[in-house]
DNA sequence: TTGTGTAGTTGCATTATAAAACCAGATGCC
DNA sequence: GGCATCTGGTTTTATAATGCAACTACACAA
């Protein structure tokens, strides 16, 4: 039957699943952060088909991750662009990519690496540390009930 | 028609998706990292239909993400509990738990935070870093080719 | 031995995904 | 202007994944 919907869990991993859990959406902000912005683009690269590409950038749109935008040569066409909601996915692109880059069967495969653009050299391994600077695995870390009321939101841009 | 693999992608990005990219299985890891082992456990926590939770589990252990345990408890069924590989997931889990944290639009449903066990405090929010400890942003990344036969597998467990 | 819990499997309805065909408006070219 | 082509979709039709419920087999407990 119909796809089970995590919106109202309150488990925030759950939570960012029901948006960017699909097959096809991180794939597009990969794309989108590395400069693809035309509908054209993305459906060239990821190889999808059109009318999925269509739900899933309206989809996109529709959760702030990406908003529409004149194209920015000119035409009269639009143009796919990352808001600041959908820039903060970079993070677990980085995860999912050195996840692989660390337990993949067949690294061999794998064709690019992520380096700095000054140095040109590998980045860091991201890495989870307290706020006294220890760093932690997931048997250092617990979870506790959410404090009330402490969080303040940031416009998207 | 058959959804699309992107096992022999290779972008590392959609080769991890390929494996945990799908509804459950992140969630399936995440009760695992909170210590549930039992079948009965992953489908009461998770809600969903038994069916598809023996397919998920099946399918994780063929990855070498879960391997399958005589129980605990003495009984004569078995657990799964996560391998290295398995656990390597955690910061998957951390970024995409940081990003519903910082960006979600109802960030009062979310129940849980996470603290280092030691102190009780919150975690620091994932970052990721240059070689030579620069902050780095997507803006501040690029993508290089892999160099031949760089890489070293260590043994799941 | 009767009942209950665990861990699934099977069958069927519904939904999502995919490929391909189709289409309207914008653009480029002569 | 006229015509072909490109862009960005929509429609159609098919197959695969998902979900619910009912069923089964085995373990365990009384």
């Amino acid at each position: 039957m119909k796809r089970t919907s995590f919106e109202g869990d309150q488990c925030p991993i759950a939570r960012s699943l029901d948006v960017i859990g699909d097959w096809w959406s991180l794939l597009i902000i990969r794309d989108a952060l590395l400069g693809r912005r035309r509908f054209g683009e993305f459906q060239k690269s990821l190889g999808l088909a059109k009318n999925i590409l269509t739900v899933r950038l309206r989809a996109l749109v529709d959760q702030g991750i990406l908003k529409t935008a004149p194209a920015s040569d000119g035409s009269a066409y639009q143009e796919y662009v990352l808001t600041l909601k959908g820039r903060g996915i970079f993070p677990i692109l980085v995860a999912l990519r050195q996840w692989s880059e660390e337990f993949d069967a067949r690294p061999e495969e794998i064709g690019t690496i992520m380096v700095d653009r000054d140095k040109g050299k590998p980045v860091r391994k991201l890495a989870l540390y307290s706020q006294d600077g220890r760093l932690l695995t997931a048997a250092d870390t617990a979870l506790k009930p959410r404090p009330p009321g402490k969080h303040v939101r940031s416009m998207a841009g």
